[in-house]
RNA sequence: GGUCUCGUGGCCGAGCGGCUAGGCACCGGUCUGCAAAACCGACUACAGCGGUUCGAAUCCGCUCGAGACCUCCA
Protein backbone atom coordinates (compact mmCIF):
# COMPACT_ATOMS: atom_id res chain seq x y z
CA UNK A 1 0.00 0.00 0.00
CA UNK A 2 1.32 3.46 -0.85
CA UNK A 3 2.35 5.59 2.20
CA UNK A 4 -0.12 8.39 1.06
CA UNK A 5 -3.10 10.38 2.29
CA UNK A 6 -6.28 9.86 1.35
CA UNK A 7 -6.74 12.76 -0.76
CA UNK A 8 -3.16 12.44 -1.86
CA UNK A 9 -4.39 9.03 -3.59
CA UNK A 10 -7.17 10.57 -4.98
CA UNK A 11 -5.20 13.15 -6.63
CA UNK A 12 -3.29 11.22 -8.02
CA UNK A 13 -5.45 8.70 -9.76
CA UNK A 14 -7.45 11.13 -11.14
CA UNK A 15 -4.85 13.41 -13.16
CA UNK A 16 -3.83 10.01 -14.20
CA UNK A 17 -7.42 9.40 -15.33
CA UNK A 18 -7.90 12.60 -17.10
CA UNK A 19 -4.83 12.11 -19.09
CA UNK A 20 -6.44 8.83 -20.40
CA UNK A 21 -9.85 10.41 -21.13
CA UNK A 22 -8.02 13.19 -22.96
CA UNK A 23 -5.99 10.24 -25.15
CA UNK A 24 -8.85 7.78 -25.70
CA UNK A 25 -11.08 11.02 -26.72
CA UNK A 26 -13.42 10.65 -24.06
CA UNK A 27 -15.51 13.65 -23.49
CA UNK A 28 -14.77 15.32 -20.08
CA UNK A 29 -17.93 15.42 -18.25
CA UNK A 30 -18.54 18.48 -17.18
CA UNK A 31 -18.79 17.85 -13.47
CA UNK A 32 -16.79 15.48 -11.53
CA UNK A 33 -17.92 15.31 -7.54
CA UNK A 34 -16.40 13.56 -5.01
CA UNK A 35 -17.93 12.08 -2.07
CA UNK A 36 -16.11 13.37 0.31
CA UNK A 37 -17.08 16.88 -0.74
CA UNK A 38 -20.96 16.23 -0.56
CA UNK A 39 -21.14 14.77 3.03
CA UNK A 40 -23.51 17.40 3.69
CA UNK A 41 -25.87 16.63 1.19
CA UNK A 42 -26.28 12.75 1.87
CA UNK A 43 -27.07 13.28 5.22
CA UNK A 44 -29.67 15.04 3.85
CA UNK A 45 -31.18 12.35 1.70
CA UNK A 46 -30.61 10.25 4.80
CA UNK A 47 -32.70 12.46 6.88
CA UNK A 48 -35.43 12.83 4.38
CA UNK A 49 -35.45 9.18 4.18
CA UNK A 50 -35.30 8.74 8.20
CA UNK A 51 -38.59 11.50 8.32
CA UNK A 52 -40.16 9.28 5.31
CA UNK A 53 -39.99 6.30 7.70
CA UNK A 54 -37.67 3.96 5.80
CA UNK A 55 -34.37 4.08 7.93
CA UNK A 56 -33.94 3.59 11.46
CA UNK A 57 -30.81 4.67 13.48
CA UNK A 58 -29.06 2.31 15.88
CA UNK A 59 -25.98 2.68 18.15
CA UNK A 60 -25.07 5.53 16.43
CA UNK A 61 -25.57 3.58 12.64
CA UNK A 62 -28.40 4.80 10.35
CA UNK A 63 -29.97 1.21 8.31
CA UNK A 64 -32.26 1.65 5.57
CA UNK A 65 -35.08 -0.92 6.28
CA UNK A 66 -35.98 -2.63 3.60
CA UNK A 67 -39.02 -4.55 5.06
CA UNK A 68 -41.16 -1.61 5.24
CA UNK A 69 -39.95 -0.22 1.83
CA UNK A 70 -40.77 -3.94 0.34
CA UNK A 71 -44.55 -2.84 1.63
CA UNK A 72 -44.46 0.41 -0.90
CA UNK A 73 -42.40 -0.43 -3.63
CA UNK A 74 -40.90 -2.95 -5.60
CA UNK A 75 -37.23 -4.14 -3.96
CA UNK A 76 -35.15 -5.71 -6.79
CA UNK A 77 -37.21 -4.00 -10.01
CA UNK A 78 -33.67 -3.95 -11.42
CA UNK A 79 -31.79 -6.79 -10.76
CA UNK A 80 -34.63 -9.13 -10.67
CA UNK A 81 -33.82 -10.35 -6.94
CA UNK A 82 -36.62 -11.76 -4.94
CA UNK A 83 -35.92 -10.77 -1.32
CA UNK A 84 -37.15 -13.84 0.48
CA UNK A 85 -34.79 -16.04 -2.28
CA UNK A 86 -32.23 -13.72 -1.19
CA UNK A 87 -32.08 -14.72 2.42
CA UNK A 88 -30.58 -18.29 2.19
CA UNK A 89 -28.40 -17.21 -0.60
CA UNK A 90 -26.69 -14.29 1.81
CA UNK A 91 -22.94 -14.96 2.36
CA UNK A 92 -22.47 -14.72 6.13
CA UNK A 93 -20.54 -11.44 6.98
CA UNK A 94 -19.47 -9.89 10.32
CA UNK A 95 -20.77 -7.24 12.30
CA UNK A 96 -24.51 -7.79 10.44
CA UNK A 97 -26.24 -8.15 13.80
CA UNK A 98 -27.31 -4.66 14.50
CA UNK A 99 -29.54 -4.68 11.32
CA UNK A 100 -33.11 -5.81 11.58
CA UNK A 101 -33.56 -7.43 8.68
CA UNK A 102 -30.56 -9.01 6.58
CA UNK A 103 -31.40 -7.03 3.19
CA UNK A 104 -31.05 -3.76 5.37
CA UNK A 105 -28.24 -1.82 4.41
CA UNK A 106 -25.78 0.69 6.04
CA UNK A 107 -26.97 4.67 5.44
CA UNK A 108 -25.12 6.02 7.68
CA UNK A 109 -22.01 4.00 9.46
CA UNK A 110 -20.81 4.77 13.19
CA UNK A 111 -16.99 5.35 13.02
CA UNK A 112 -14.61 2.64 13.99
CA UNK A 113 -11.16 2.77 15.70
CA UNK A 114 -9.47 3.07 12.47
CA UNK A 115 -11.05 4.70 10.22
CA UNK A 116 -8.77 7.35 8.48
CA UNK A 117 -11.59 9.64 7.62
CA UNK A 118 -15.17 10.48 9.86
CA UNK A 119 -17.68 13.33 9.72
CA UNK A 120 -19.77 14.47 11.75
CA UNK A 121 -23.60 14.01 11.77
CA UNK A 122 -27.22 14.35 13.48
CA UNK A 123 -26.15 10.49 14.38
CA UNK A 124 -23.01 11.39 15.84
CA UNK A 125 -19.31 10.82 14.26
CA UNK A 126 -19.34 8.11 11.15
CA UNK A 127 -19.45 7.99 7.20
CA UNK A 128 -21.57 7.67 4.80
CA UNK A 129 -23.04 4.56 3.74
CA UNK A 130 -21.66 2.95 0.32
CA UNK A 131 -24.58 3.79 -1.85
CA UNK A 132 -25.74 6.96 -0.18
CA UNK A 133 -23.22 9.22 -2.11
CA UNK A 134 -24.38 8.38 -5.62
CA UNK A 135 -28.04 8.92 -4.84
CA UNK A 136 -26.80 12.51 -3.09
CA UNK A 137 -24.57 14.38 -6.11
CA UNK A 138 -26.78 12.74 -8.91
CA UNK A 139 -29.76 14.28 -7.32
CA UNK A 140 -27.86 17.58 -6.45
CA UNK A 141 -26.41 17.93 -9.94
CA UNK A 142 -29.39 15.84 -12.36
CA UNK A 143 -32.28 16.05 -10.46
CA UNK A 144 -34.59 13.46 -8.91
CA UNK A 145 -34.94 11.61 -12.12
CA UNK A 146 -32.96 11.90 -15.23
CA UNK A 147 -32.38 10.07 -18.26
CA UNK A 148 -29.79 7.82 -18.18
CA UNK A 149 -27.85 6.11 -15.76
CA UNK A 150 -24.46 3.95 -16.24
CA UNK A 151 -22.55 1.09 -14.46
CA UNK A 152 -20.69 -1.97 -15.02
CA UNK A 153 -22.91 -5.34 -13.98
CA UNK A 154 -21.39 -5.67 -10.94
CA UNK A 155 -22.86 -2.73 -9.70
CA UNK A 156 -26.22 -3.81 -10.88
CA UNK A 157 -27.08 -5.75 -7.45
CA UNK A 158 -26.64 -4.48 -4.86
CA UNK A 159 -25.65 -1.11 -5.99
CA UNK A 160 -28.00 0.04 -8.12
CA UNK A 161 -30.96 -1.30 -6.62
CA UNK A 162 -30.27 0.25 -3.58
CA UNK A 163 -29.42 3.66 -5.08
CA UNK A 164 -32.82 3.06 -6.70
CA UNK A 165 -34.47 2.31 -2.55
CA UNK A 166 -33.06 5.31 -1.77
CA UNK A 167 -33.92 7.41 -4.50
CA UNK A 168 -38.00 5.99 -4.24
CA UNK A 169 -38.13 6.85 -0.39
CA UNK A 170 -36.70 9.66 -0.20
CA UNK A 171 -38.05 11.44 -3.55
CA UNK A 172 -40.65 9.08 -4.63
CA UNK A 173 -39.09 8.14 -8.12
CA UNK A 174 -36.60 6.09 -9.31
CA UNK A 175 -33.98 8.31 -10.41
CA UNK A 176 -33.07 6.78 -14.24
CA UNK A 177 -35.31 6.76 -16.81
CA UNK A 178 -32.30 4.13 -18.10
CA UNK A 179 -30.05 1.97 -16.82
CA UNK A 180 -27.38 1.10 -19.03
CA UNK A 181 -24.88 -1.41 -17.29
CA UNK A 182 -21.90 -2.55 -19.32
CA UNK A 183 -20.46 -5.88 -19.87
CA UNK A 184 -17.01 -6.95 -18.80
CA UNK A 185 -13.77 -7.57 -20.75
CA UNK A 186 -11.93 -11.00 -21.48
CA UNK A 187 -8.24 -11.55 -22.60
CA UNK A 188 -7.51 -14.81 -24.98
CA UNK A 189 -11.03 -15.82 -23.96
CA UNK A 190 -10.22 -15.14 -20.35
CA UNK A 191 -11.80 -12.94 -18.08
CA UNK A 192 -9.34 -9.95 -17.26
CA UNK A 193 -7.77 -10.43 -13.63
CA UNK A 194 -5.45 -9.75 -11.74
CA UNK A 195 -4.73 -12.96 -10.56
CA UNK A 196 -4.48 -14.36 -14.14
CA UNK A 197 -1.73 -12.06 -14.76
CA UNK A 198 -3.69 -11.64 -17.68
CA UNK A 199 -4.59 -7.80 -17.53
CA UNK A 200 -3.41 -4.96 -18.76
CA UNK A 201 -3.79 -1.12 -18.36
CA UNK A 202 -5.28 1.49 -21.13
CA UNK A 203 -2.18 3.38 -21.55
CA UNK A 204 -0.12 -0.16 -21.71
CA UNK A 205 -1.79 -1.49 -25.00
CA UNK A 206 -1.57 1.81 -26.83
CA UNK A 207 2.47 1.93 -25.63
CA UNK A 208 2.87 -1.33 -26.65
CA UNK A 209 4.08 -2.08 -23.33
CA UNK A 210 1.91 -5.45 -22.49
CA UNK A 211 3.19 -8.36 -23.16
CA UNK A 212 0.00 -9.85 -23.78
CA UNK A 213 0.60 -8.37 -27.22
CA UNK A 214 3.28 -8.15 -29.74
CA UNK A 215 2.82 -4.36 -30.97
CA UNK A 216 1.41 -1.08 -29.74
CA UNK A 217 -2.30 -0.06 -31.14
CA UNK A 218 -3.31 3.33 -31.33
CA UNK A 219 -6.13 4.32 -28.90
CA UNK A 220 -8.39 5.14 -32.10
CA UNK A 221 -8.09 0.98 -33.12
CA UNK A 222 -8.77 0.43 -29.26
CA UNK A 223 -12.06 2.72 -29.71
CA UNK A 224 -12.71 1.19 -33.09
CA UNK A 225 -12.14 -2.39 -32.05
CA UNK A 226 -14.47 -1.89 -28.66
CA UNK A 227 -17.24 -0.18 -30.84
CA UNK A 228 -17.09 -3.83 -32.75
CA UNK A 229 -19.05 -4.98 -29.94
CA UNK A 230 -22.37 -4.17 -27.96
CA UNK A 231 -21.91 -2.99 -24.81
CA UNK A 232 -23.72 -5.50 -22.76
CA UNK A 233 -21.40 -8.05 -24.31
CA UNK A 234 -18.75 -9.12 -22.87
CA UNK A 235 -15.46 -8.53 -25.38
CA UNK A 236 -12.74 -10.91 -25.85
CA UNK A 237 -8.80 -9.36 -26.53
CA UNK A 238 -6.87 -11.38 -28.73
CA UNK A 239 -4.25 -10.46 -31.25
CA UNK A 240 -5.92 -11.55 -33.63
CA UNK A 241 -9.00 -9.47 -33.29
CA UNK A 242 -6.92 -6.37 -32.60
CA UNK A 243 -5.00 -7.31 -35.94
CA UNK A 244 -7.76 -7.25 -37.63
CA UNK A 245 -10.05 -4.12 -36.44
CA UNK A 246 -6.51 -2.07 -37.18
CA UNK A 247 -7.29 -3.21 -40.73
CA UNK A 248 -10.59 -2.46 -40.24
CA UNK A 249 -10.54 0.78 -38.68
CA UNK A 250 -7.48 2.41 -41.65
CA UNK A 251 -9.81 1.01 -44.36
CA UNK A 252 -13.12 2.88 -42.55
CA UNK A 253 -10.84 6.41 -42.01
CA UNK A 254 -9.03 6.19 -45.64
CA UNK A 255 -12.81 6.27 -47.23
CA UNK A 256 -13.25 9.58 -46.01
CA UNK A 257 -10.49 11.29 -47.68
CA UNK A 258 -11.28 8.90 -50.96
CA UNK A 259 -14.56 10.18 -50.76
CA UNK A 260 -13.29 14.22 -50.88
CA UNK A 261 -12.41 13.18 -54.33
CA UNK A 262 -15.18 11.80 -55.79
CA UNK A 263 -15.76 13.78 -59.03
CA UNK A 264 -19.98 13.89 -59.02
CA UNK A 265 -22.50 14.08 -61.76
CA UNK A 266 -25.88 15.32 -62.74
CA UNK A 267 -28.24 12.68 -61.40
CA UNK A 268 -27.33 9.87 -58.17
CA UNK A 269 -27.50 6.39 -58.89
CA UNK A 270 -26.15 6.28 -54.80
CA UNK A 271 -29.32 6.14 -52.31
CA UNK A 272 -27.56 8.52 -49.27
CA UNK A 273 -30.91 8.56 -47.24
CA UNK A 274 -31.08 5.03 -47.13
CA UNK A 275 -27.66 4.91 -46.05
CA UNK A 276 -27.66 8.00 -43.93
CA UNK A 277 -30.76 6.52 -41.80
CA UNK A 278 -29.39 3.31 -41.24
CA UNK A 279 -26.73 4.98 -39.58
CA UNK A 280 -29.28 6.73 -37.15
CA UNK A 281 -31.15 3.78 -36.82
CA UNK A 282 -28.78 1.46 -35.38
CA UNK A 283 -27.95 3.72 -32.83
CA UNK A 284 -31.41 4.48 -31.95
CA UNK A 285 -31.29 0.97 -31.07
CA UNK A 286 -30.02 0.70 -27.54
CA UNK A 287 -26.90 2.00 -28.90
CA UNK A 288 -25.63 -0.48 -31.44
CA UNK A 289 -22.65 0.67 -32.50
CA UNK A 290 -21.51 -3.01 -33.79
CA UNK A 291 -24.16 -2.58 -36.50
CA UNK A 292 -23.69 1.46 -37.33
CA UNK A 293 -20.27 -0.30 -37.94
CA UNK A 294 -21.24 -2.57 -40.54
CA UNK A 295 -23.77 0.01 -41.89
CA UNK A 296 -20.87 2.22 -41.97
CA UNK A 297 -18.72 0.11 -44.10
CA UNK A 298 -21.89 -0.39 -46.62
CA UNK A 299 -20.66 3.58 -47.41
CA UNK A 300 -17.46 2.36 -47.68
CA UNK A 301 -18.18 0.20 -50.35
CA UNK A 302 -20.41 2.63 -52.15
CA UNK A 303 -17.42 5.18 -51.82
CA UNK A 304 -14.91 2.68 -54.01
CA UNK A 305 -17.91 2.29 -56.65
CA UNK A 306 -18.05 6.12 -56.64
CA UNK A 307 -14.44 6.45 -56.73
CA UNK A 308 -14.53 3.72 -59.88
CA UNK A 309 -16.78 5.50 -61.61
CA UNK A 310 -19.68 2.78 -61.33
CA UNK A 311 -22.13 4.63 -59.82
CA UNK A 312 -22.88 8.08 -59.61
CA UNK A 313 -23.57 10.81 -57.07
CA UNK A 314 -24.87 14.67 -56.88
CA UNK A 315 -22.67 17.06 -55.19
CA UNK A 316 -25.23 17.51 -52.92
CA UNK A 317 -25.52 13.86 -51.95
CA UNK A 318 -21.12 13.72 -52.01
CA UNK A 319 -22.09 16.69 -49.30
CA UNK A 320 -24.42 15.11 -47.29
CA UNK A 321 -22.95 11.52 -46.79
CA UNK A 322 -19.57 13.63 -46.21
CA UNK A 323 -20.89 15.45 -43.55
CA UNK A 324 -23.06 12.34 -42.22
CA UNK A 325 -20.31 9.66 -42.42
CA UNK A 326 -17.74 12.19 -40.61
CA UNK A 327 -19.82 12.68 -38.43
CA UNK A 328 -20.84 9.61 -37.16
CA UNK A 329 -17.29 8.23 -37.35
CA UNK A 330 -15.40 11.48 -35.37
CA UNK A 331 -18.72 12.51 -33.17
CA UNK A 332 -20.49 9.05 -32.95
CA UNK A 333 -17.67 6.81 -32.45
CA UNK A 334 -15.15 9.22 -31.27
CA UNK A 335 -12.27 8.34 -33.52
CA UNK A 336 -9.56 11.19 -33.76
CA UNK A 337 -7.82 10.16 -37.46
CA UNK A 338 -4.55 11.16 -36.20
CA UNK A 339 -3.06 8.25 -35.82
CA UNK A 340 -0.93 8.31 -38.97
CA UNK A 341 2.49 10.35 -39.46
CA UNK A 342 1.75 12.43 -36.51
CA UNK A 343 5.24 13.54 -36.67
CA UNK A 344 4.82 17.01 -39.13
CA UNK A 345 8.59 16.84 -39.31
CA UNK A 346 8.49 13.33 -41.14
CA UNK A 347 6.01 14.64 -44.13
CA UNK A 348 8.67 16.55 -46.14
CA UNK A 349 11.47 14.47 -45.70
CA UNK A 350 9.35 11.33 -46.76
CA UNK A 351 8.13 13.68 -49.98
CA UNK A 352 11.80 13.69 -50.48
CA UNK A 353 12.76 10.39 -50.66
CA UNK A 354 9.53 9.20 -52.08
CA UNK A 355 10.20 11.74 -54.94
CA UNK A 356 14.12 10.52 -55.03
CA UNK A 357 12.38 6.59 -55.18
CA UNK A 358 10.04 7.54 -58.06
CA UNK A 359 13.06 8.94 -60.51
CA UNK A 360 14.87 5.54 -59.85
CA UNK A 361 11.52 4.13 -61.18
CA UNK A 362 11.00 6.03 -63.95
CA UNK A 363 14.51 5.31 -65.32
CA UNK A 364 13.62 1.32 -64.52
CA UNK A 365 16.48 1.29 -61.76
CA UNK A 366 14.51 -1.19 -59.72
CA UNK A 367 17.80 -1.91 -57.73
CA UNK A 368 17.52 1.73 -56.25
CA UNK A 369 13.80 1.77 -55.93
CA UNK A 370 13.17 -1.37 -54.19
CA UNK A 371 16.72 -0.25 -51.60
CA UNK A 372 14.17 2.62 -50.75
CA UNK A 373 11.27 0.45 -50.32
CA UNK A 374 13.42 -2.40 -47.93
CA UNK A 375 15.07 0.40 -45.99
CA UNK A 376 11.57 1.81 -45.38
CA UNK A 377 9.80 -1.09 -44.26
CA UNK A 378 12.95 -2.26 -42.58
CA UNK A 379 12.32 1.16 -40.36
CA UNK A 380 8.71 0.57 -40.04
CA UNK A 381 7.47 2.60 -42.75
CA UNK A 382 5.22 0.88 -45.58
CA UNK A 383 5.38 2.34 -49.11
CA UNK A 384 2.25 2.21 -51.42
CA UNK A 385 2.41 2.27 -55.03
CA UNK A 386 -1.27 3.50 -56.38
CA UNK A 387 -2.10 3.90 -59.44
CA UNK A 388 -1.39 7.76 -59.40
CA UNK A 389 0.47 8.78 -56.59
CA UNK A 390 2.58 6.73 -54.04
CA UNK A 391 1.90 7.03 -50.39
CA UNK A 392 3.29 5.88 -47.24
CA UNK A 393 2.19 5.00 -43.69
C1' G B 1 -25.39 -23.72 -2.99
C1' G B 2 -28.94 -19.81 -5.15
C1' U B 3 -30.27 -16.09 -9.00
C1' C B 4 -29.03 -14.46 -13.77
C1' U B 5 -26.31 -14.06 -18.48
C1' C B 6 -23.77 -16.17 -22.48
C1' G B 7 -21.89 -20.32 -26.02
C1' U B 8 -22.53 -18.02 -33.83
C1' G B 9 -18.29 -19.89 -39.72
C1' G B 10 -10.42 -20.00 -39.31
C1' C B 11 -10.59 -15.38 -35.68
C1' C B 12 -13.54 -11.23 -33.63
C1' G B 13 -18.58 -10.03 -33.53
C1' A B 14 -24.13 -8.44 -34.75
C1' G B 15 -28.84 -10.68 -35.19
C1' C B 16 -32.92 -13.07 -31.08
C1' G B 17 -39.18 -17.00 -35.13
C1' G B 18 -39.09 -16.66 -42.04
C1' C B 19 -35.49 -11.73 -45.60
C1' U B 20 -29.52 -16.17 -43.32
C1' A B 21 -24.92 -8.28 -40.62
C1' G B 22 -19.98 -6.41 -40.68
C1' G B 23 -14.59 -6.60 -40.03
C1' C B 24 -10.09 -9.61 -40.50
C1' A B 25 -7.78 -14.08 -42.49
C1' C B 26 -7.99 -17.69 -46.52
C1' C B 27 -9.12 -18.52 -51.89
C1' G B 28 -10.07 -16.52 -57.10
C1' G B 29 -9.60 -12.03 -60.12
C1' U B 30 -8.20 -6.66 -61.56
C1' C B 31 -4.09 -3.36 -61.13
C1' U B 32 1.39 -3.31 -60.76
C1' G B 33 8.47 -3.63 -63.19
C1' C B 34 8.12 -7.09 -59.01
C1' A B 35 6.06 -7.20 -54.22
C1' A B 36 2.82 -4.77 -51.16
C1' A B 37 -1.38 -1.74 -50.97
C1' A B 38 -6.09 -0.83 -53.06
C1' C B 39 -10.46 -2.66 -55.43
C1' C B 40 -13.96 -6.62 -57.16
C1' G B 41 -15.77 -11.59 -56.32
C1' A B 42 -16.35 -16.17 -53.72
C1' C B 43 -16.79 -18.29 -48.82
C1' U B 44 -23.30 -19.78 -45.50
C1' A B 45 -21.98 -20.76 -39.20
C1' C B 46 -25.17 -20.63 -35.01
C1' A B 47 -22.19 -26.06 -28.22
C1' G B 48 -24.92 -31.08 -27.99
C1' C B 49 -29.62 -33.75 -27.63
C1' G B 50 -34.83 -33.51 -27.63
C1' G B 51 -39.47 -30.57 -28.16
C1' U B 52 -43.00 -26.46 -30.01
C1' U B 53 -44.00 -24.44 -35.06
C1' C B 54 -45.82 -24.57 -41.90
C1' G B 55 -40.87 -22.62 -40.58
C1' A B 56 -35.79 -21.90 -35.03
C1' A B 57 -29.27 -19.49 -34.55
C1' U B 58 -33.70 -17.10 -32.60
C1' C B 59 -39.11 -20.06 -28.26
C1' C B 60 -39.24 -24.41 -24.39
C1' G B 61 -36.64 -28.57 -21.71
C1' C B 62 -32.29 -31.26 -20.50
C1' U B 63 -26.82 -31.94 -20.87
C1' C B 64 -21.97 -29.85 -21.35
C1' G B 65 -18.89 -25.39 -21.20
C1' A B 66 -17.78 -20.01 -19.92
C1' G B 67 -18.98 -15.80 -16.92
C1' A B 68 -21.51 -12.16 -13.43
C1' C B 69 -23.84 -11.29 -8.87
C1' C B 70 -25.41 -13.05 -3.90
C1' U B 71 -25.79 -6.34 0.82
C1' C B 72 -21.73 -1.93 5.75
C1' C B 73 -15.27 -1.30 -0.55
C1' A B 74 -17.10 2.22 -3.73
Amino acid sequence: MEQMQPLEIVYKYNLNFIELQRIYNLLMPSIEPTATAHIQEQIEIIEQIISNGYAYLINGSVYFDTKKYMQDFDYGILSGRKVDELENETRVLNAQEEKRFFADFALWKKAGDDDMQIWRSPWGNGNPGWHIECTAMSTKYLGKHFDIHGGGMDLKFPHHEDEIAQSCSSLGCNPAKYWMHANMLNVNGQKMSKSLGNFFLPMEIIAGETALFKKAYSADVIRFFMMQAHYRSTLDFTEDALNAAEKGYERLMESLSLLENVSCNDSSSLDTKKLVDSFYSAMNDDFNAPILIANLFEAVKQINLLTEGKITCTILDKEELKNQLGGFIYNVLGLQGNTINSDGKLNPVMDLVLDLRQDARSKKDWSTSDKIRDGLAAAGIEVKDGNNETTWR
